[in-house]
RNA sequence: GGGCGAUUAGCUCAGUUGGAUAGAGCGUUAGCCUCCGGAGCUAAAGGCCGUGCGUUCGAAUCGCACAUCGCCCA
């Protein structure tokens, strides 16, 4: 739509210019007035160049009405208003044109063609010391649907989780799970203040308890220092099993499942700190190794080893992030909770040290989940070990709200979660607000007996859509293939929750105020059902790109 | 103390290359079931886009200060 506006004001700007070279059309925008008054498309060319094509605007603007040239038909009326904007009209037999061109797409309406370019998401990467919770949900929400979008885009997307299977919290774990052991046998010692102290902790206590093929036979008269490590492994396993459980309900798929002890197994941070240091990133201070990351846009340098030699978090992430590109991937999505924006400079800093353009590392952070029921706040507390986990959630009010209501927000803003409206069966919850034109229009298109896709939308050359709210329809699905890609490209899956809801608002209103099925009058009957299913078809693409259900009945 | 982000209707928030009279949902108020699925629709009320200055034909949008809130770091 835009574009065809855009060529035709491009060739009568040429007349204009006659021989003369075109100025630059960069400032040349065309877009969609908020004031549908103002027409369809608009374009502010003439208050651009006026002063290039040394004209005043408004008498520029209407040499550009002038010299349009439309033989096909598809603008029904130019007119300059205000400062110099041309407002154009498109036509009804641009519109049925337009819709035509939509079904026809089916459903690869929107869909790019191959980039060629590899992209991994990485996304939810909790550490394996405890369930999901909400908070991993929206995490996960998000990155699969960015997976999703990003595939549909035309990219190669593989979807990662790392493993935070080597440091600290895991001998925490370990030590958890050795002293909830030791309380359910009897023991009186004090639980430590900083241990885990979940349900489940207790649960993997009892398991590992029973568990008689434990090595050595005399495996609990072992020392604890002997005896944490295999806890930290053993519980460590069970709950990433869980956690890949979890995923797998959530339907958030993962290809891979990298760990980041295999990080140091493998040699990969020798590696990537080797290569800091040949290529003089690296340097000795204090007894420590430090990254010499403030050249490269960070706010200071960071240590990469202490000086007791144990090796920092982020030198295994560096090692890691190398490993990633050196997979051969273009570019890089990590997808994090918000309380790690500190961290985005100095892994900017590493991509750039490692020989990359710090542009192939999108961070894309994910914001808190206030967890409400009937709008009170549900308590969250990981150090008391009461909170709500993604599975409770999700057994409560389903993965398809789960999903939606998750990606209704900005990812940078915080998202207030209210359990009684994500069960609301109403408007007050917008994913059954969309599911429901999915229902109501396959229940149409069943009742009608039309095969909506042999259509024909005019009938002796004079299109049969011409309502407002026709045009708004058809105006708004061709915005769809942009919305997508405006998705893709800044990483925010969000403007497709929008954007659906947005076309379900207009059908419900299109359906209240006109007669779908007009038995009087049969080519109007199934145009507009070809409209309604052009209108199912891409509120079904959208919802499976968000990874929700498209139901043909509720 | 330094850094990052936020501030838009009573509430929750959209609003990106700066564009004409700033949008939506919820809530409030008043309506719509002889009618294709009422899980819906129609309409009303509701705003100094945190404050001030600047940039220009033109600012919620860009810049600089300030205020308040949140997070990160020391």
């Amino acid at each position: 739509m835009k574009k065809m506006i855009r060529e035709k004001t491009r060739a009568a700007l040429q007349v204009i210019a006659g021989s003369n070279e075109l100025p630059s059309l960069e400032a040349v925008v065309v877009e969609e007035p908020r004031d549908p008054s103002h027409g369809h498309l608009a374009t502010n060319a003439a208050l651009a160049l006026a002063k290039a094509l040394g004209h005043k605007p408004r008498e520029l603007a209407d040499k550009i009405i002038g010299a349009i040239s439309d033989p096909e038909g598809y603008i029904s009326a130019t007119t300059v208003a205000g400062p110099g904007f041309v407002n154009f009209k498109l036509s009804n037999k641009w519109w049925a044109k337009a819709l035509s061109d939509i079904i026809a797409a089916g459903p690869d309406y929107g869909r790019k063609p191959l980039t060629g370019r590899k992209v991994q998401v990485e996304y939810v990467s909790a550490n394996p010391t405890g369930p999901l919770h909400v908070g991993h949900g929206r995490g996960a929400a998000i990155g699969d649907a960015l997976a999703r979008i990003l595939a549909f885009t035309g990219d190669e997307v593989v979807r990662e989780y790392y493993i935070n299977d080597a440091g600290r919290q895991m001998r925490i774990l370990g030590a958890s799970v050795l002293a909830r052991a030791k309380e359910l046998q009897g023991g009186t010692e004090e639980f430590p203040a900083d241990h885990y102290r979940g349900e489940y902790i207790y649960d993997l206590a009892k398991e590992v308890l029973a568990d008689k093929t434990l090595t050595p036979p005399n495996f609990w008269a072992l020392p604890d220092e002997e005896k944490i490590p295999f806890l930290s492994q053993f519980a460590g396993q069970r709950i990433l099993n869980g956690i890949k459980k979890d995923l797998e309900d959530f339907r958030a798929i993962q290809e891979v499942f990298f760990s980041e002890t295999s990080l140091y197994e493998k040699g990969l941070v020798f590696k990537a700190l080797s290569y800091l240091k040949e290529t003089g990133r690296s340097f000795d201070k204090d007894g420590a190794l430090w990254f010499n990351s403030a050249p490269l846009g960070d706010d200071k340098d960071r240590v990469l080893i202490k000086s007791d030699g144990e090796k920092t978090y982020l030198a295994a992430d560096i090692a890691y992030h190398q490993d990633k590109f050196a997979r051969g991937f273009d570019l890089v999505v990590d997808v994090w909770g918000a309380d790690h924006h500190g961290y985005i400079p100095r892994m900017k800093a590493a991509v750039a040290a490692l020989g990359y353009k710090p542009d192939q590392l999108g961070v894309v952070l994910v914001q808190l989940v206030s967890l409400l029921r009937g709008g009170q706040l549900v308590s969250m507390s990981t150090r008391a070990g009461e909170f709500v986990t993604l599975r409770e959630v999700v057994a409560e009010v389903g993965v398809d709200a789960a999903r939606f209501l998750f990606l209704t927000r900005g990812h940078e803003s915080p998202l207030d979660f209210d359990l009684e409206v994500a069960k609301a069966q109403s408007r007050d919850n917008p994913v059954y607000y969309v599911q429901y034109v999915c229902a109501r229009i396959y229940s149409l298109i069943q009742k009608s007996g039309f095969e909506p896709l042999k259509a024909s939308l005019t009938k002796d050359g004079a299109p049969l859509l011409v309502e407002p709210e026709e045009v708004d329809l058809i105006r708004h699905l061709q915005t769809f293939p942009e919305t997508v890609e405006t998705a893709a490209r800044r990483l925010e899956p969000h403007l497709l929750t929008a954007y659906l809801t947005g076309a379900a608002r207009l059908f419900h209103q299109y359906y209240g105020r006109h007669r779908l099925i007009a038995e009087e009058n049969e080519p109007l009957s199934r145009a507009r059902i070809a409209l309604a299913a052009a209108i199912r078809q891409v509120t079904v693409i959208g919802l499976n790109l968000l990874g929700v259900a498209a139901p043909e009945r509720m």
